[in-house]
DNA sequence: CTACAACTTGAAGTTAACTTTAAGTCAAGC
DNA sequence: GCTTGACTTAAAGTTAACTTCAAGTTGTAG
């Protein structure tokens, strides 16, 4: 089964200059072009591109994922390096967790309050203070 | 109670050239320069820049938040947009981490994974393949 | 044959959020 | 009075990850 192109970027939802840019890059290898022209792309190609979709998923840079498919092209010599690469992003990804979580409850908090202001305004009684009421429990 | 620049910038670990930046771009105001030349702050600073630094781990753009304190100054006639931008910040919070969390689980894979190939080739045994009960459930 | 749509190229441009640089200012200590 | 160190400025530079552009190439439909 091969792919054009606009197959491909409708399949990741990528567009297609994205998908030339990675080639470009060198993180799709060996894209053949008919009669040395349009790209074909292979099953190889979508795995490769599953893999780099969940890796930048983990917050992982671009040329970090490079890197890691040159490592894993000789897996014996390098699979501690690319633990201690994975192991590294896992605590990134992790705080990046954290710091997600505590602008999440930012944005919770401030939707309470704001709902508060809102009907305020809509019923024509005074407006809250933050202070009001708004603590760690009133909205969760 | 006031401070020095290089005071804030310890309070929030951000360098000098950042705070100066927020000032430039409208995200800190009224900042007091004595003798019309350092800059003096004050706990409303403070104030605001626990407020960017909430925001920003809430993945808003810095303008968003510049946006925010504009309508915050009208908090009447601007609660129903604060609503409306906190509303849609929540949703790209909540997305931003579901994807963060299959970066995460492909990462732990990962690990699991590579820390096998790591075994096999210390202990000069077959290299696993990625097949090999790497499922769901093996690395929980 | 001509037009057209769908691709191609390399190079330049974009965006956000800073960071760096070069040149200057000021208060304090020697 | 000179030096030092901590600050100042405006402007230019940086980075990642694309995106856009202008000009060219193909296969196909009319």
């Amino acid at each position: 089964m091969t792919y054009t192109i606009t197959e491909i970027s409708k399949m990741f939802g990528l567009p297609a200059s994205t998908i030339r840019y990675y080639e470009k890059i060198g993180l799709l290898e060996n894209v053949e072009h008919v009669n040395s022209y349009r790209r074909v792309y292979n099953e190889t190609h979508v795995d490769r591109l599953n893999a780099i979709e969940c890796f930048k998923k983990a917050l992982l840079p671009l040329d970090e994922i490079l890197l890691f498919f040159t490592y894993e092209k000789n897996i014996e010599a390098n699979s501690d390096k690319i633990l201690e690469m994975m192991k590294k992003q896992k605590i990134k990804t992790e705080e990046s967790m954290e710091a997600l979580q505590a602008g999440f409850a930012h944005l919770k908090k401030k939707i309470y309050y704001y709902t508060l202001v809102s009907e305020a305004v809509k019923n024509n009684t005074p407006i809250p203070q933050w202070s009001d009421g708004i603590n760690e429990d009133s909205f969760l």
